[in-house]
DNA sequence: GTCTATACTTCGATAGAC
DNA sequence: GTCTATCGAAGTATAGAC
């Protein structure tokens, strides 16, 4: 006996509403199982919506993509601004890059530039800018990190600490541990070295 | 009118040689457009195969992906020992690790371990392995690289000279460039000073 | 060892009812 | 604004001829 399923209600929500919905779990997604697994169909149902509701908001799903990267990038910058009122402007940027939830979302961006051309290059841009506002904040936040400037420059250590911020996140997502631990504890160190180094130049 | 296409020709080749074409291709796809680009029916076209000759080496895609994943680490192993004979170990070992094209794969590795749980656990377990062997390395190499060794061990530079790699190598393949050159810059002189640092207690 | 052919699945995207 | 329904493209995987 085949019974005719009920149609499913019609809820009606505010716009941005839905829109919040729909990039948080795209985020959930990217971050949990990579950027391979949303489709507009996943994401539908994780949120007992339709798929076609998804493409109502965002036509084609590049445009999903380029809207979450947005939002992250914002984030990012938010998070940037925390970082110049703390005492401790250097180690609040380390554990701000290396802790930071949005990091494996990050990687997610990279790998899908490589894999979708279209959007690569928007990501390309908004991450040059990121690093250029990076390093801005190193700069106001402690002048010049080194004795010889010339020899670390802010935009070079933020660069460093991304590097190794984003190795750590990322392979501690899937599972990989071995030297994390004496690799922390060197950054940790050698931040008290570099803001050490930093204080009496700013009592001159 | 339909003419019915003329069925292609078989040829029959070693094994071996297949097996190699098949890794070799799917390396390339995955370095060029990501892990999501290596589809059988791709490998197939690009080859010049049937797809379902790529079944019968790889009978599962997962089993491909292990088989590139257990190539890949063989080679890292061979090029760690490249380093250990070196002039300078240190150098050879981050020109090893930044300019080494298979960065970029290691990368597609980890985001496919993120999104296959199935291999993750293979591929995790295989990038301990090869951490402690890049430890070992620098081990033989240098014995410890810093005045106290339990500021900086080996392992801990080895982590961060990848993270940073890894960094600079994946940007830069999709046009991100910001502060890549005083990055450089700057490990260049810290291997300088790590070097000169090491001579004297080689001397002792 | 490599091909043809096919069954089954999942995806993006759209038309149109409500 | 959200649903149903559907098309077409692309994927995995297998059976069986050659």
């Amino acid at each position: 006996m085949e019974t005719k399923p009920e149609p499913k209600k019609r809820i009606r929500r505010d716009p941005e509403t839905t829109r919040g919905m729909i990039l948080d779990m795209t985020e959930k997604l990217m971050v949990a199982e990579g950027y391979a697994a949303v489709t507009t169909r996943r994401i539908a149902q994780e949120l007992g919506l339709n798929s076609a509701t998804i493409h109502y908001y965002y036509p084609a799903t590049d445009d999903l993509f380029i809207a979450l990267h947005g939002r992250m990038t914002d984030a990012q910058i938010e998070g940037l601004e925390a970082v110049l009122v703390s005492d401790e402007p250097l180690r609040a940027f380390w554990d701000f890059q290396s802790n930071w939830a949005q990091t494996a979302l990050g990687v997610e961006f990279v790998a899908l530039a490589n894999h979708r051309k279209t959007i690569g290059d928007v990501i390309a841009g908004a991450a040059d800018a990121a690093r250029d506002r990076q390093s801005d904040c190193l700069d106001k936040a402690f002048g010049n990190l080194s004795a010889d400037p010339a020899i670390l420059p802010p935009i070079a250590l933020a660069t460093i600490l991304v590097g190794v911020g984003r190795l750590l996140a990322n392979e501690e997502r899937v599972g990989i541990t071995r030297g994390h631990a004496e690799t922390r504890a060197f950054i940790d160190w050698a931040l008290g070295y570099l803001t050490q180094l930093q204080q009496p130049a700013r009592d001159n």
